[in-house]
DNA sequence: GAAGCTGGTTTCCAATGGAAACCTATCCTT
DNA sequence: AAGGATAGGTTTCCATTGGAAACCAGCTTC
């Protein structure tokens, strides 16, 4: 988490200071959309919200389904996202208590988005496995 | 951020294990979908390629425009991307060396979702600072 | 020859992520 | 009633990572 550099070159108060027309300025370091795009600009939290865009699910799903996950990074990556008003939790006083996790309409506007990258990542996964095949073949010494 | 915790010059040989038919599952650990996934899941990358969608840019001036980035984590951050094949990096030999960051045209794909995904955050700042507010306010003591 | 530009790498340290154990609670089996 | 299973987490431990700042190396200008 950055938030804690220096106004260089912009010594402008922080929060309105990015508010510009357009276009905006992610780059700027205090900016709150910097805060948002370091929630959302992680692994996990797109696999949760592009495994969430069929419905509701269950934590032990979610879990299973996303394999390598952590129960840990599972919990506090969801309680982030719900935290970012992306996604609800819903707890049911069922047997063993159940709790669902579900995309908010906020949630849902984003989840184009991320599907756009991770449907990229899949599309495209050939290309960028050669592309590391040939810069490791390359690693070393290039002429250039 | 290595899904196995092998350094990341070498991939897992396991790349076959998720080549099902369609869609293959990101949600798949050996995926190698999901080594993708995990460098552009990245704050910063997001940052740099959005970045890069004018044009060629220098190292230093990325440092600059992209306020907060340490120059260690800007150049590992160019280095695995380079290595991803989603930028090119090209050395002048002019007076103190210059080295020009540009987009590859598989790289161009990819800023069209990385902007929606910066777009978004600006977009959505707003009403994501409300969210976290509300769920600050409960958090200290509603019961109901 | 000190300072400054370029593009990095190295060092130190705190924060984060992953693996696995542990916890609370309610069933089901024995 | 003890033991196990299921559900949803939290805690502990440790390796990796990120950030700040120092350092390096080539070349120019003062």
């Amino acid at each position: 988490m950055v938030t804690s550099g220096k106004p260089q070159g912009a010594p402008e108060p922080a929060g309105e200071s990015c508010r510009l027309p357009w276009p905006f300025d992610v780059y700027e370091a205090q900016c709150p959309t910097r805060m948002v795009l370091d929630r959302i600009a992680d692994k996990w939290a797109v696999l949760i919200l592009d495994r969430l865009r069929d419905g509701p699910v269950r934590f032990n799903h979610l879990r299973r389904d996303i394999k390598g996950i952590s129960q840990k990074v599972l919990s506090q990556t969801l309680k982030k996202l719900e935290r970012d008003g992306l996604l609800s939790r819903a707890v049911f006083p069922t047997v063993p208590v159940t709790v669902e996790y579900a995309l908010t309409p906020l949630g849902r506007t984003l989840t184009d988005a991320v599907a756009a990258i991770a449907h990229w990542a899949e599309r495209n996964m050939d290309a960028v496995l050669a592309a590391q095949a040939a810069y490791d073949a390359r690693a070393g010494g290039d002429p250039g």
